[in-house]
This record gives structure tokens, sequence and C-alpha cells, in this order.
DNA sequence: TAGTGGTCTAGACCACATA
DNA sequence: ATGTGGTCTAGACCACTAG
């Protein structure tokens, strides 16, 4: 445990034993880790390191406490977790659950600036997902889904459509892709034909562009989103601190 | 300090103290505040409870450690929090500081809305200030930049355009005002007349439009802003985990 | 009642900055 | 050499959950 080759705190050793467990899957979402003492137990460090490293897996969202019952591996799948990375709200009352329409599931090859991003090779396979999200009956949102084709085999639209909840749910529970943390860049732009057409906005309306890069474990990029928002009664919501 | 008047943890209590102490302005920012073992002797309990009370107002960017120097007063006047608070980065290339244009500085009454969210009685002083951001030369953010009065007495706009550097490095040191986090809401709009007039944009082209509140110690609402952000060779960068 | 995470303490030692 | 924050330990006790 004491290993020269990595000079690291003791605490950043342990954390960084339990991730490669999560990323080895073996410990699944939602379900609980072993305990405290059972941890330092088997990493021959006292309880108080095992808890500091566990602390900033819980504050990095890979893990949550709690109390009396145990820590837990975190999960898309889950009330607290669903709005983490959809910042769109209403300008009034509640947020809201959107509806999905998927619009089209393809294989095809990577083009060149998906492929970079992606940290694949140009040409290939990746899937590309097409949807529409609707608030309270209103389409305000069109998706252009990029994903490697490699860890998404199997993934069709009749799959997509079966699924409710959040897309990153469904990733991590079918195909063991875990989403950590997002990239995204935002500006302001005219609506296309396309966004027309879908949204059913006026041609050249204002919309917002969310381009999105999404990590899993190892900081390695497994999707690329880009989003067209209509803002005319929601908005990106954002807290700076 | 077991006071039972609060249920919370000890080192809740101490955060808590330490926090009055830094609204009171007894240790100012930039400056160092006693050490760990210091404040244990005086509030009559472990450096590890104090440390832990330090941990969370170090998160939240209060304070900031520096080992084997001290803790240190968080100040909008340093390197590390200067983008903190704009999100605006160049699409290609390192992130620039802007140059600020104050376009207009004036007293008047609060509007209703201004006033609400600012938690003021509507008619209450405040100031409006009007500014241009240009970055490498380039106009791109136009902000209405709205304070309540009282504490921004001796605002002007000769004030203003003698500093240089962030606005909220300004506010801390001059007035006594420490932002600590803000609210932002984002949408795209089309560029008005002003816009066009004063970004040099076409008109109804699209434009990122930014409405922050912001907050200080006791979260209190002491500035509304509205920012138009031109987004063709920038955009506002966000971290999603 | 037993097991889990949460708090608090006391003390030892390490890493870093400064004089 | 001294003072600061950073790490690690061991143990006691509290708060919450569940059988």
């Amino acid at each position: 445990m004491n290993g020269p080759a990595t000079f690291s705190p003791l605490y950043r050793q342990i954390k960084s034993l339990i991730t490669d467990r999560l990323q080895a899957g073996e410990w699944k979402p939602g379900e609980a880790i072993p305990s405290e003492t059972d941890l330092a137990q088997r990493f021959g460090v006292s309880q108080g390191t095992v808890r500091k490293a566990i602390d900033e897996l819980a504050g990095e969202n890979l893990l949550v406490r709690r109390q009396g019952k145990g820590t837990f591996v975190a999960s898309h799948r889950e009330a607290r977790a669903q709005f983490r990375f959809l910042r769109l709200r209403p300008d009034e009352g509640e947020a809201v659950q959107p509806e999905s329409t998927v619009l089209e599931c393809r294989r095809l090859r990577a083009p060149i600036e998906i492929a970079r991003r992606l940290e694949m090779r140009p040409g290939d396979s990746a899937v590309l997902v097409q949807r529409r999200l609707s608030f309270s009956g209103e389409a305000t949102v069109l998706d252009s889904i990029w994903l490697p084709g490699a860890p998404f085999k199997g993934l069709t639209a009749e799959r997509l459509d079966a699924y409710h909840g959040p897309l990153y749910g469904l990733f991590e529970a079918e195909f063991g892709v875990r989403m950590i943390r997002c990239e995204e860049r935002l500006r302001a732009v005219a609506a296309d034909a396309q966004a027309v057409e879908l949204l059913g906005v006026a041609p050249a309306e204002p919309l917002l562009l969310v381009d999105r890069t999404s990590y899993t474990y190892g900081d390695r990029p497994v999707e690329v989103r880009r989003g067209l928002y209509v803002t005319r009664r929601m908005h990106y919501h954002n807290e700076l601190s």
C-alpha cells in the first residue's frame, strides 16, 4: 500500500483502488459497496483513510452515502440525478419530466470531427441517435447524439422507445457505460430548416445550441451531443460558485 | 459551544462562527485568517473540528488554503478567480482578459421587477451600469447591471473607468460587497436595436442572453445582471458533474 | 439489537514555506 | 528552526436504519 511508484497520499491510492473496482463493474449502479470498516481491513488502512477516499468519490457524484444504510454506487436512474445533466427549466413553475420521441437511430461511419472528439479513428463504427424532447406536450429540444459503435452494440430505435427515463440510465444499465461528467459549449444560433420542421419554430428563430462532450471513467469521451433548445418559455439554468 | 439552541454538528457551528466574522469584515479578502490551532483554542474545540469547518468553507470558495502559509480569505482580485464568474471562452485558443467600456452609470429608482429580485422596495435607490466588453478588440458582451443604491453609494462612471480588473474585485475592495455565488438563466434571443448599435451585429442576429442574480453572505441578492453575448467566435463554457 | 455512516478527539508525523 | 496546512491513526460516541 506504500508503493513508491505513485507518489500520492494513501487516501488517494485507496480512492484509486475503489475507482478501479467501480470501473470494472464489481459493484453495479444502485448497489451498496462494502462498509468503511470492511474496506479498511481489506486495504490494511484505518477507517478514517477509507472515509476520506469515499468523501472525495461522493463529492464527485460517483458514490452516494446514506447514513445508517451504507454507501451506494450512484445511478442515473434515481430522482436526485434526473436533472443533473438536463439544465432546461420552465420560466415559471416546477421542473417537469420531458417525453422523448426517437426520430432516428442509425449506425454509420464516424465523420472526422466526431471521431476526433470521441478519440476514435475516422470511419470507425458509430451510432447516431436523433430525438425530440417535449415538455408538457411542447416540442422543445432537438438532440443529435453520437456514440461509439463498439460499446453500444445492440442499441436500436426499438430499444430506445421501450425505455422510459433518462438516456444515461439506459446506457449504464444496458451497456455498462456510466457518464461521469460533461463539458458543454453554449451559443445562440438561428433555426435551420430541420429545426423549423421538427420543432415547429419560425425560420431563423434564435435557438440555444448546446454542444456537449460526455466522459466516463478515466475521462474517456463516450458521447457527443448537439442539442437545439427552444428558450421561449424555458431557460438553461446554471449556478456559479 | 454545545448550545442546544441550534441542533447541528459542532463543526457547522464553528463554520457559522467563522462565516459571521467573514461577513463582519473582521478578516478582509486576501488576508490570512488565524491558524487552525489558534482557532481551535479560541473556540474550545479540537483542531480537527476547525479543520472540517474550514474544509467546507474552502469548498464553497470562501476561503483558500495554502499549505505551509495559512488559510486566506478568497478574493476576486486573484488570477485563479478571474474566470469563475465569466464563462465566455474563445472557440480556439486560450482565454483572454476582456477590455471594459463603461457606457453609462446612473442612479435611479428601482423598477418593480428589479426591486423584487434585489429584495428592495420598488422606488428605492438603485444604480444602473451599462458596459461593453471586448475581447481582443472585438465587441462581444453588452451588460446591464443593477445594484442596490445604499451599499454602492459613491459608485460612478469615473470610478469604474479608473479600475482595471473584474468588477467583483472593485465591489469587494471599495464597497465591502463580496459576491459568493450566482444563478444564471440562459436563452437565445434576437438582437434588438441597442445591441445592433453597440455590438455591431446584424439586426435580429441570435445572441445569448444571460440573466444573472448574484448573492452575497446570507444568500442576500445584491446584483441583477442582464448580458447579451455575441457567440460567433466565443461560447459559454459549462461543466456538468 | 446490530450494523452503518457521522462526529469529535488527541496525538504523531509529513510536506511546504519562510526566516 | 519554526509555523503552517496535510495525512494517518485509534478509539469513543452519536444518529440513523432495519430486522
